[in-house]
DNA sequence: GTGAAAGCGCTAACAC
DNA sequence: GTGTTAGCGCTTTCAC
């Protein structure tokens, strides 16, 4: 029954709905004691359609992420919410399972729906996010971008610094057998990752044919089934390097399935930080960047873009990694640092 | 430049706008290749907004959550929103933080911006949820309900059929020691999960001075602190139950950090599963349920609802538990059988 | 099968 | 400081 409107307010005032629409503006106005009782009698609620028709804004972020499930992005929907909760902003959240297709579908549909979207775009060639934004729909790249998206904001990771990091942690132990499990290769981090990881590697003189890659997509299932690939060759590496949480935990349920005892036989990083890392046996040793902030702070600049006008120059943030060095990586045993021998 | 109405499309293939609107809806109309052609060089796009001024609708649904970081509310926001796309609805996801005024604040805020609301109440003793309803809001209630709340649909889970299969599991292998780390007491699933074991316990003739009880909130810092409570002691229980998965965390860190040897000293059994569980040494004993589906019968009794007429009754749907025996739960050592002794 | 016109609930000129 | 009115973009009578 809450049916109430500006009109009903102002009949049962007295008064005209101009005068109702200026009190509920805040601006002064002459009988606003009355009005106030008649908007409570009637338990009025403004209708915030009928406001954004009007005033051609909702009032609503959209948040297109390829799966809420992945305890990272999770933590981003997390902080960009609280944000656009300050600013009385609501939330849309849309899942694209990492499929072009979906995220096509979504982004057109969200035009006219919300005032801006905080996009993981799935791709790097990802076409739709410039038809989205040619449509009038300001966005923010989360984590990822596309190909010349020198238009757009984006929050994104020092992918290269955290892989960087986590190559000469398992340099300096010693290791000179290699393995890597990438992500999507067509992503921003997938590729940025790998060719960090790849390039330390070989500007400290490792051969890139003690290098052995695998691609787990960045699924669960992806990283179980390459790090089953991988130790079923013939000189399995000594030192892993998982790209992200997901196909850490399916590398880790690979290895346990396996019998591979870590880190004796094998070293792993991960990228990404897991809330019970820690608790593993051993403790693993990841990359962790900040998560809940990289969300706060996609928000945080969708919001100010929609508030300045739209030819800011485009903000770029990039968030530091940290190495987590904890009990997973070793240097490697005698019989492993020479498997040929 | 997303600007072209119906209007434009109209004058541009020289028909009236209630042509393209039977156009749109699929009714059979003269012009029709005409106005195709239009639409398409208009890149014309119906404005959600005025459709929901007109039709009263808005096609989409709120989550109204605790904490999205939760992993079991994140796999419930997963199955939700899949069902909701599918039925072409968006989702709002709200996060309260397990604060009643919040919540009730959020809720305030729904009417009017979404058809429907799918939420897990705080306290059972919440009053925002009815005054909501009375609003006009549709509601349906996720894994926790309300006071009487028998006019609402509502997901459950036999919360008593799965603490009963904790306690029944640990009586059975001989424990006498208990104690439990309960979450938010005045919630459903606060309430429930302890008074079933704890009846259990005294069925089976526990001595209810024997049973432990200390309250977490249903948060890891909650459940860190409840055992190390728990354990100060003078006479630790043998065996713990831990009603919620971020307890459960909390739990196994402080475990970890007071050096105290699962399943040897004590044993353990969590509610909820954990993605890695499986693979803590000791693996995790948990009750498991599902979680995604729970989220997707939510969202289907949602959709049902708006779609049939308001005076359906309302649905109970309540999801089995299922005990998963891992590796943290033992027989009691003989020292810790009779710790008096 | 089609068009003119009313109206969903609100805000903002514009006159007073 | 207040009321009248137009109009945001759409759907839907109601005549034709």
């Amino acid at each position: 029954m809450s049916e109430a409107t500006i009109g009903d307010v102002a009949r049962r005032a007295g008064v005209s709905v101009t005068t109702v629409s200026r009190f509920l503006a805040g601006q002064p106005v002459r009988a606003a004691d009355t009005i106030r009782t008649a908007v409570q009698d009637l338990a009025y609620r403004p209708s915030p359609v009928a406001r954004s028709l009007r005033s051609g804004r909702t009032r609503s972020i959209a948040l297109v992420v390829p799966d809420v499930t992945n305890p990272y992005f999770a933590a981003v929907v997390k902080g960009a919410e609280a944000v656009a909760r300050q600013d009385e902003y609501h939330l849309f959240l849309s899942n694209t399972d990492e499929d072009v297709d979906r995220e096509a579908a979504v982004l057109a549909d969200l035009i006219g729906r919300v005032d801006g979207a905080i996009l993981a775009p799935t791709v790097e060639s990802d076409e739709a996010p410039l038809r989205a934004h040619q449509a009038g729909l300001p966005l923010v790249f989360l984590d990822r971008e596309i190909g010349g998206s020198a238009l757009f904001d984006a929050v994104l990771v020092d992918n290269a610094g955290g892989s960087r990091s986590a190559a000469e942690h398992l340099l300096d132990l010693g290791h000179r057998r290699f393995a890597i499990v990438n992500g999507t290769m067509h992503s921003t981090p997938g590729r940025q990752r790998r060719e960090a990881f790849l390039e330390t590697l070989t500007a400290r003189g490792i051969d890139p044919a003690e290098i052995d890659e695998e691609v787990g997509d960045f699924r669960e299932q992806g990283g179980y089934q390459a790090v089953m690939r991988l130790l079923a060759r013939e000189h399995p590496p000594t030192a892993l390097f998982v790209t992200n949480n997901l196909m850490t935990v399916g590398a880790l349920r690979a290895l346990h399935d396996l019998g591979v005892r870590v880190p004796e036989q094998l070293s792993i990083v991960g990228f990404d930080d897991l809330d019970l890392a820690a608790l593993l046996m051993p403790p693993l040793t990841v990359v962790d960047r900040p998560m809940e902030e990289q969300g706060a702070i996609a928000m945080r600049l969708l919001l100010r873009r929609l508030r300045e006008s739209d030819d800011v120059t485009p903000r770029r943030i990039v968030l530091e990694t940290k190495l987590l060095v904890r009990g997973s990586t070793a240097r490697p045993t005698a019989g492993n640092r020479t498997p040929l021998s």
